[in-house]
DNA sequence: AACCACAGAGTTACCGGTAAACTTACCGCT
DNA sequence: AGCGGTAAGTTTACCGGTAACTCTGTGGTT
């Protein structure tokens, strides 16, 4: 494959243009000191030469890339894909592009940031496992730096994050409305802070209404489908099994499903479950799963637009942002029966 | 959020080092000319400077990046996810990074592109959409492309594929093994290539074993969960309903489930199904399901391989590698029964 | 008539690296 | 002694843009 011609570059419309190589970077750029009538002619000109400009050479000049960076664990979650949609929007309208970087590669990881200076005006994070390598002053120094939905506590640098307390209390509460009292419980992964909240927020709903833990009905999970099935196999399994079932991630309700259906029973006649995220599938399932909205979208949105401001140099607003959750209920919830 | 002081930079330590700034740059690259001694020296001083090269001052100088990019269409979906996987392995052993974008950003996708310029020294195109825009000369001609999996007819560009009829005829024939005659197909979208692929091969395996193509058991499909669920119903309310579901994707086959389950039959007991993807998941569902499995992982591998001997300056070896699948037997086929 | 403001354009320097050509100094050989 | 070879460094130029300054001519002021 060789490479024939060597795209255009500034000079090469300047010198067609009988310009100098400045004013057509003011021309394209639509900056004043160029008549209309010869910006016209550059414009023209550039567009028959297929003109791209030089993203490095741009960035090394000093002026901004107009790109930010995110920064994402791996690329399997609806979450992440809703939250990325979410920055798009921001991104668009402020007429800036997006470069996705992933840490999938587990052994690179130093190098795949070392490789992001000079590349972005800044960087999102999005659930970041580790935050360590990124709150070091040199590397904050350097590069504005927002974290979405931080799986440990955080530190120097600004949060966007959800209500997962108050939400995690409204999936109960609805559940205690519907009569439920014997109300299981699937957590999440121990290291992420998350799970926490709910497994608390679930006790503390129950407490509130004067219902007794049992801890029988407590189940420890890892937010997979796998475990989600077999933890609900042990809730059944128990003397008194519970009579609805909370979910502390959409995949565990799912793991939930398959042990509830495959025992004949029917949801949510003999059992309601609810789950948390609201991913895609949870409106794709039969029965349509009852859930917690985490306003991911919102969190890209509300997170990019912190991110440009500091990128304008301007001092975050905040250094922590929790936006509203919502309880979206579908199917997957009735009325108690038994 | 004030930038306090600039990063370090090869001048600075050169100037640290007593040597001159190309000396630096031999020694930070391993390149030969230096004592190790020296070398030794200035890695020290880069290290206690925390010194990150530039990137776009690299590129600019008409080095390689060292970063080749992908793009994907978005990024919920788990064959994506294991693609990038296989590419991240081969840049590891090559030393290359990675760099994901995301053609997500509806309107934007021109200067998407136009972004990509001079960011990295090649690009993977992974189930494309649409490969219009990529199938210029002028842009294949500034930068080396290999798509993976393209949904449409194929073009001037290197492609990695895999063997999409092979597999649905030995998936077909699995179930015609285990008795199935009345075997339902859900299908995959129209627009997509495969789709039709696939549908080819479930008539002709029933064809050359002698069943005649009955049309009330081929369903439309659209990749999605909810679909399937709706196809499977179509298929179940049928006076003689089938024993066996191929479903042209596992999210469809997941539909059927739900379906299958809600009527109170048992999988694979009642009626077995049977996948095409084997996306994370399938291992995860209640029972698990059979399916085809893509080699997702692999294919990623040999784009990757492909694209960085092109980036070498070699011809491509093929214009069309075409991997082999496997069919992955679970639990959600057994013999025939009815 | 002298002066100033200002739009349109050009000049210069520089961003942070790398390639290629060039300089040394030291070595072993004939 | 003179020679070529080589390892260790240096110099120079350049990649493709942008910022900041300078230059030039025009038109309006006083």
């Amino acid at each position: 494959m060789p490479m024939t011609s060597a795209p255009a570059n500034m000079n090469d419309i300047a010198r067609l243009a009988g310009v100098s190589k400045m004013t057509v970077s003011k021309a394209l750029n639509n900056q004043p000191g160029v008549s209309r009538e010869t910006s016209l002619k550059i414009h023209q000109i550039a567009k028959n030469l297929n003109y791209t400009p030089h993203h490095a050479a741009r960035k090394l000049a000093g002026g901004k890339t107009n790109i930010i960076g995110i920064v994402v664990p791996s690329m399997n979650s609806s979450f992440m894909s809703d939250v990325v949609h979410g920055i798009g929007v921001v991104l668009e309208q402020a007429g800036l592009d997006l470069l996705l970087f992933t840490d999938h590669v587990k052994h690179h990881q130093d190098r795949m940031f070392f490789a992001r200076r000079g590349l972005v005006d800044g960087l999102l994070l999005i659930v970041p496992r580790s935050l360590e390598r990124y709150n070091q002053t040199h590397i904050r120094d350097s590069l504005p730096l927002v974290v979405i939905e931080p799986i440990t506590k955080n530190i120097d640098i600004p949060v966007v994050s959800s209500e997962n307390y108050l939400s995690s209390r409204k999936a109960i509460e609805h559940l205690l409305e519907l009569g439920h009292t014997r109300i299981g419980m699937i957590g999440g992964e121990v290291r992420v802070k998350s799970s926490h909240i709910r497994l608390q927020a679930y006790k503390d709903a129950l407490k509130v209404a004067g219902i007794a833990i049992n801890e029988d009905l407590i189940r420890s999970g890892d937010f997979t489908q796998l475990r989600g099935f077999a933890a609900t196999n042990e809730l059944l399994d128990l003397e008194q099994p519970p009579t609805a079932i909370f979910a502390a991630n959409d995949l565990a309700a799912f793991g939930a499903y398959d042990a509830i259906k495959h025992r004949g029973l029917r949801i949510p006649d003999d059992i309601s479950v609810i789950g948390f995220d609201d991913i895609f599938q949870a409106s794709q399932v039969f029965p349509p799963l009852t859930t917690v909205r985490q306003p991911a979208s919102e969190m890209g949105m509300a997170g990019t637009r912190l991110l440009l401001s500091m990128i304008q140099g301007l001092e975050p607003a905040t250094n922590h942002l929790e936006l509203p959750t919502e309880l979206i209920v579908r199917s997957s919830t009735a009325v108690v029966r038994s």
